[in-house]
Order: C-alpha cells, then sequence, then structure tokens
DNA sequence: GTAGCAATTCAAGTCGACTTGAGGTCAAGA
DNA sequence: TCTTGACCTCAAGTCGACTTGAATTGCTAC
C-alpha cells in the first residue's frame, strides 16, 4: 500500500499540515508509522480527513466527530445517541432552510424595513414555533462494556 | 409603546443579559434608553434576538448577521450578496443531509468498519463530488453609496 | 561528510463570542 | 432616609481549533 506524507495529503485536502497533526494528536487520524521524523498516512486518510471536514461545517466539535467516526472506523457512540446527532441534523435543516427564506426575502422585499414586513414576521414566527415545538432530547448514557 | 428591561428579555428569549449586552455594543441591537443606568428595549428586540440565534446556529459570524438584518432593519448588503448568502445556506443544507444520511447509515450498518461499507463510500464521493462542483463565487464588492 | 530542506516538537499566540469578577450606581420600597 | 438588589462598566479570563515561531532532526543530494 502507498503511504502519503503530510505535504501530501495536506495537498491533496486542502487541509493545513498543523491542522492534521493537530488530529492526530486529538485521536481522529493515525499515522501508520515513520519514515525518520516524518509521519506517514494510508490514503485511507484523505476520505478520513473529508469526513472531519463535513463534520466541523456541520457545527459538530472535534470530540463529537471522533465519537461518531473514530479513526478505528466503529463508532464510540451507540445507535441511539447517533441517531440523536441524525434527528439534531434534521432540526437544523429545518432552521437552515427558514433563514435561507428569510434572507431570500429580505433580498427582494421592497418594505422599508424588514421587521415591518408580514411575510417576515412570519417566517420568525415560524421558526419561533418551530423552536419551541422542539423536543429536548437527552443524550442517552452510554453504558461501558463489560 | 410598552418598554422591556434586560432582564425580561433574557427571560423571555433566553440569551444570557451579557450576551444581549454584546450584541449591543457590536451594534446588533439598540437599546431606546435608560432609567437610570438600566437599558430599556422594545419588544422589537425579542424579534431581532430570534434572528441572530437563528443565524449563529446556521454558522454566520455576528458582523455577517449584523449586515443582513441589522437593528436599523436595512439589510447593509446588496441584493446580489444576500443571495449568495443564501446560496450558501442551500449548499451548507446539502452537505448536511448528506452527513445526516451517513450518520443514520452508520447507526445501522453492519460492517465492522464504515469506511469498508460500500454504501458509506459512495456517500463520501458524493460529498466530495458536490465539494468539487462548488461554484466558488466571489463576494460582489459593496459599492459606496454616493 | 556536509549542506539543504522539509518535517518535527513544544510553547505560546490568535480569534470570536461570550462569561466572570470586582467595584460602582441608582430607582424603589421599608 | 436608608438599604437593597438589580443592573451597570471595564478588564480579564475561557474555550475550541488551530496557527505561528523557534529550535531541532534526519533523509537526500552533492
Amino acid at each position: 500500500m502507498k503511504l502519503l506524507d503530510i505535504s501530501e495529503i495536506s495537498k491533496q485536502t486542502g487541509v493545513a499540515a498543523s491542522a492534521i497533526r493537530h488530529y492526530e494528536e486529538k485521536g481522529l487520524i493515525t499515522s501508520l508509522g515513520r519514515r525518520g521524523l516524518k509521519r506517514l498516512f494510508s490514503a485511507d486518510v484523505l476520505d478520513q480527513l473529508a469526513l472531519i471536514t463535513l463534520g466541523k461545517t456541520a457545527g459538530f466539535a472535534l470530540d463529537d466527530i471522533a465519537k461518531m467516526f473514530g479513526p478505528d472506523g466503529r463508532p464510540a457512540l451507540s445507535r441511539p445517541n447517533l441517531h440523536l446527532k441524525a434527528d439534531e441534523l434534521d432540526r437544523q435543516i429545518e432552521r437552515l432552510s427558514v433563514l435561507r427564506d428569510m434572507i431570500r426575502h429580505v433580498a427582494e422585499c421592497k418594505a422599508p424595513s424588514h421587521m415591518e414586513c408580514p411575510k417576515f414576521q412570519q417566517l420568525i414566527r415560524i421558526s419561533n414555533r418551530r423552536k419551541r415545538g422542539r423536543v429536548e432530547k437527552k443524550r442517552v448514557p452510554e453504558r461501558s462494556k463489560p
């Protein structure tokens, strides 16, 4: 298997070398060894980095990402907790859709101030309704395995 | 018009008083005056704070939010730039959808490591394709008005 | 062997969005 | 009038995710 050094990984993914080191330190990825001081990575980390980047843009913390798709390939979160994360994303997607509609509306609206615009107010009410309607699901505690 | 003090605003919106002061300092909201030292706000800021909170969960910086829905009610961004923001949100929504599908899949997948799972790899390819396909639209420079 | 150069370590710095803490002020109620 | 408590200001601290800088290290090429 061909091994890649950090500059190669960085070039192909667009992730800074310092960030890659940082991810290894936090346990999100692993290097397969060294040539001298230099880390060597398998090509798999290219996908892993894509996943990390994706998770980050979704607003997840690095620790969360590590738990969802650890470098070992087995998630450290239970199935119910993974579904909670997915549900969280569904709500986030809804919120973003409302916001996007608001921005599009602000771009076109003729009203002197968007706060006075009835349609805008309606969108705000929608977002408030969603917020209130949101079920505050608790994290299911992980059971330590025997 | 009934004026509200900071604790009332905080109670109704769930936003900490220190954060509300911070937003005023950054120009996202304005208080209508003081009674003694204490700020007085119009009820409008309740909606404005809802909007700020929404923008934040979408990953926008406070400065961006201020430009999109300033306290004066007129966006400081041009129509094209607002549409760019909306497009940005559309892409973000797509990314989140892919990630959500990945997480749901990881929760159910029987494969020993998700990186080995063909379906998972396919999802990664989808997200990479979207990333590459993404048009890097530049911010349209604002023209200073005469 | 030695110069060059990329990669390394480790500590410290940065950035945004607040929070915290110390000390101050003032409208309102007893 | 005096006390109380909420709110104030201002500086400093925190947190996550890196970045930066200085001082090594060790392949590779000459």
